[in-house]
RNA sequence: UGGCCCGUCGUCUAAUGGCAGGACACCGGUCUUUGGAACCGGGGGUGGUGGUUCGACUCCACCCGGGCCAACCA
């Protein structure tokens, strides 16, 4: 389970959203969907399906008029359909929202928090200062409120110019978060919007429509990709703001799907169209959905791939190869086999009649697929077989055809090559080679094993057609994103134009998947194939082991793949440096001195470094020591290793709640064993919960420990009968499995069970021979 | 010289503080009329250093490495 699953389950289970689990699917219809899509598709429709009652909104997010277009809204409809989704009756566009929006707006111009910015759009970029550097306040900040709701009622009546205001939040030009530094909400744009036409002349900006369309939808989790990350603040902020609809959706952040040889920028995507290097968002070579279909992938293997992938915040890339299994494995089941020859060579069977013919059957599908039927394929004295399985010079471990050698001709029967034909040029141009009529049918003769297997087709009755062998779009697995055209892969598509099929492949109706045998998997084109034209792409080839065994051989005759042991981009694992001593992280002398004071009373390096770092953990630490002066090195780890966990984070608002006398009997307590270590930390918790006195907090927490002997020598026992192999595990010197008779005691008594004793009495019971 | 986020087999991804597991890739084997498929087996991992704990992938500190953020794009 992912962690996003985990989270609606988590909050399934408080109620946060009384029981509803709706999400959405928000693109900008300003290109093709593409393979990063799919992942978010998956994601977030997969979500809704799992949850009873969940629901996917699909959002239109078409706030920029000059981008956007109604066929991109129709083309990801269908591609999202393709891929096997459904929004029912929740289809929604950003633009409708225009209205309400401008309102939302209003609301925040009125509460001061707007204001109307007649900056350049240089200046305004100059004074948000840096990463580094604080922002400056733009002179129109301070106007009045009058002033901004006047000025922003006529720039949306379209009485100023493109460029001439912006509306901004008011938020602080110095904030870390660059994001926070006055973000623009609106800016002016007198462009024709294809859904709303020219009412009007100001849109808003993403991160103030999405969090507020996510609200008026009513959207439970709204997930988005990592770069995303920084804008979760401002959608908070205006959600709050803007007094939102309590409970209010929730961003959650996930890592898009970065694959291998394949790039997701639609920009980039739509300047290779643009310039021809693709030809159309539908080449069969791209990675959106329109190409990927065309291409012959199917909707089930990119929601296999999906799967596969899984859901974290993790920065990841795929491997192509995934990509690759996830097809082949849909394929395999789907595709019927034919038979396709991309290369032909010439090869006569001098000892076979000319002019004769015979029909040797092969199943359409291989075993025993219940029902798949047979296809019927051609035989007589004049045959082609590719080319490439024939090699005059083998190199070692080649097991096909040979000068003097033998194959089997695959569903017909075995043939010897007796002699090379060349031309001048040094070229074969034909084998001329013998059949044996003993083999006819697949007939195996005892003792005679013939290593290779190979396709063939009937000269006079294959069927011609083009074959367009897609591979890889580029060359190198992470395409360098300022030099996208020269990373291109130049064998990317590579067009057979008279390949040979079998007779049974004629007039195969456009978009039809086909194993061809020993070549992959092939579709033929939805678009320039028909009746009298048979064009097939490449979906992708068969797992080829020995093709992988000559790129190990010879590196480089294929350019690296992404499933390649080694890759290009090596890592020098970086300077070794010595790792610095706790005092010398420290920034100032003052830290330093207070450090060294710390040492001085007993206190450990680490725990020090870190006290004199936390302003908050060092006023504890000297409220508790005035209480429990021979317990300094105590506190100090308590303060540094439990006490900022416990916090969970930097927020400090807890600590205030917490009685220094009260963690001082805490520590106190546990140094002299009348409490445990684990059971000091249940009470700490407590403290910081709900305060009050040691006392207190003892009492309400639930503290009975079982220590008994008896009761817990039994239950290892038990333990030990139940898990006979991991007992006996253990005996063998896997000693990691005590922690397991230790958990599963500690998870049976729902944690009483006190660990030391348990640790040792489960030693003691293992260790011991077993019957 | 900032803020936020992230580091688990080659890759992707799991593990209420308690057996480091799965998938792809790789290697080997069985079978096979696809150098395919299926099946069986194998090697391989918690970025580093300290700390807390009976016990740390998990908590704490520091270090190292990676990503994102300074469009009137989304």
């Amino acid at each position: 389970m992912d962690f996003i699953r985990s989270m609606i389950s988590r909050d399934l289970k408080t109620g946060k959203y009384d029981g509803r689990v709706v999400t959405r699917f928000p693109p900008e219809p300003n290109g093709f969907l593409h393979i990063g899509h799919a992942k978010s598709i998956c994601l977030n429709f997969g979500l809704a399906a799992e949850h009873a009652g969940g629901i996917c909104h699909l959002r239109l997010d078409d706030t920029n008029p000059d981008t956007e277009k109604a066929e991109f809204v129709e083309a990801m409809k269908r591609d999202i359909r393709w891929l096997g989704f459904d929004w029912e009756e929740h289809l929604y566009h950003a633009s409708d929202y225009f209205e309400q929006l401008y309102r939302y707006a209003l609301v925040l111009v009125d509460k001061g928090l707007a204001y109307v910015d007649s900056s350049t759009e240089e200046e305004i970029r100059e004074r948000r200062g840096s990463v580094t550097t604080p922002g400056i306040n733009s002179p129109y900040r301070d106007r009045s409120r009058e002033e901004n709701r006047d000025l922003f009622q006529r720039m949306r009546a379209g009485e100023f110019p493109d460029g001439s205001h912006v509306l901004r939040a008011k938020i602080d030009m110095a904030h870390r978060n660059m994001i926070m530094r006055d973000p623009l909400l609106y800016r002016i744009r007198h462009s024709h919007h294809y859904r709303q036409g020219d009412d009007w002349p100001i849109y808003p900006m993403y991160d103030f429509a999405h969090c507020l369309s996510d609200s008026v939808e009513r959207i439970t989790h709204s997930l988005c990709t990592l770069e995303f990350e920084n804008n979760r603040e401002i959608y908070d902020w205006l959600l709050v703001h803007v007094d939102a609809p309590v409970p209010r959706p929730e961003q959650t952040e996930f890592a898009p799907l970065v694959l291998d040889y394949v790039i997701t920028s639609k920009r980039k995507l739509k300047e290779l169209v643009r310039t021809g290097h693709m030809r159309g968002w539908d080449d069969p070579r791209m990675p959106t959905l329109a190409g990927l279909r065309r291409r012959g992938v199917t909707p089930e293997a990119i929601r296999k791939l999906c799967d596969m992938v899984g859901v974290a915040r993790t920065q990841s890339r795929v491997d192509f190869g995934k990509f690759e299994f996830a097809v082949r494995d849909d394929l395999n089941r789907r595709a019927p086999r034919a038979f396709c020859v991309l290369d032909p060579l010439k090869v006569v069977l001098t000892n076979y009649p000319a002019g004769r013919e015979e029909i040797f059957s092969a199943p359409r599908m291989p075993g025993d697929a219940a029902g798949s039927g047979t296809r019927e394929l051609p035989f007589g004295r004049e045959i082609r077989i590719d080319r490439e399985d024939f090699a005059e010079e083998p190199p070692p471990g080649f097991h096909r055809l040979v000068p003097g050698g033998e194959v089997r001709l695959k569903y017909a029967c075995t043939i010897r090559c007796d002699t090379v034909v060349k031309d001048e040029a040094g070229r074969v141009t034909e084998l001329r080679c013998s059949f044996d009529p003993a083999t006819r049918g697949g007939l195996a003769p005892q003792g005679r094993r013939v290593r290779g297997i190979i396709h063939w087709l009937k000269a006079d009755r294959a069927v011609r057609a083009e074959v367009r062998l897609i591979d890889r779009m580029f060359a190198v697995p992470e395409p360098p994103s300022d030099d996208i055209v020269g990373a291109l892969n130049p064998d990317s598509e590579r067009i057979v134009a008279s390949a040979l099929v079998e007779p049974g492949v004629a007039g195969t109706p456009p978009g039809t998947h086909y194993q061809f045998e020993r070549h992959g998997y092939f579709f033929s084109d939805p678009v320039d194939s028909g009746e009298d034209r048979l064009v097939f792409n490449r979906t992708v080839t068969m797992r080829d082991s020995w093709g992988a065994r000559l790129r190990r051989r010879s590196p480089g005759i294929d350019g690296p793949r992404a499933s390649d042991p080694e890759r290009p981009d090596g890592d020098d694992g970086g300077t070794i440096r010595r790792p610095l001593s706790p005092e010398e992280t420290l920034a100032s002398d003052e830290e330093r001195r207070r450090f060294r004071d710390l040492r001085s009373l007993g206190v450990s390096a680490a725990a020090a470094a870190s006290l004199v770092r936390s302003p908050t953990a060092m006023e504890l630490f000297e409220a508790a020591r005035a209480r429990y002066p021979e317990g300094v090195a105590s506190i100090a780890a308590w303060l540094v290793n439990d006490f900022t966990r416990l916090l969970g984070s930097d927020d400090r608002t807890d600590a205030a709640r917490l009685e220094p006398v009260a963690f001082a009997d805490l520590v106190r307590a546990v140094d002299s064993e009348d409490l445990s270590h684990r059971q000091g930390r249940t009470v700490l918790a407590a403290l910081l919960t709900r305060g009050g006195s040691l006392e207190e907090a003892r009492a309400a927490a639930d503290l009975a420990e079982i220590d008994d002997e008896g009761t817990l020598r039994d239950m290892l026992e038990g333990l030990v009968e139940e898990f006979p192999d991991k007992a006996a595990a253990f005996r063998d010197g896997r000693t990691g499995l005590l922690g397991f008779f230790v958990g599963q005691v500690m998870r049976r008594t729902r944690g009483k069970a006190d660990p030391r004793a348990v640790s040792r009495l489960a030693e003691g019971i293992l260790s011991a021979p077993g019957d």
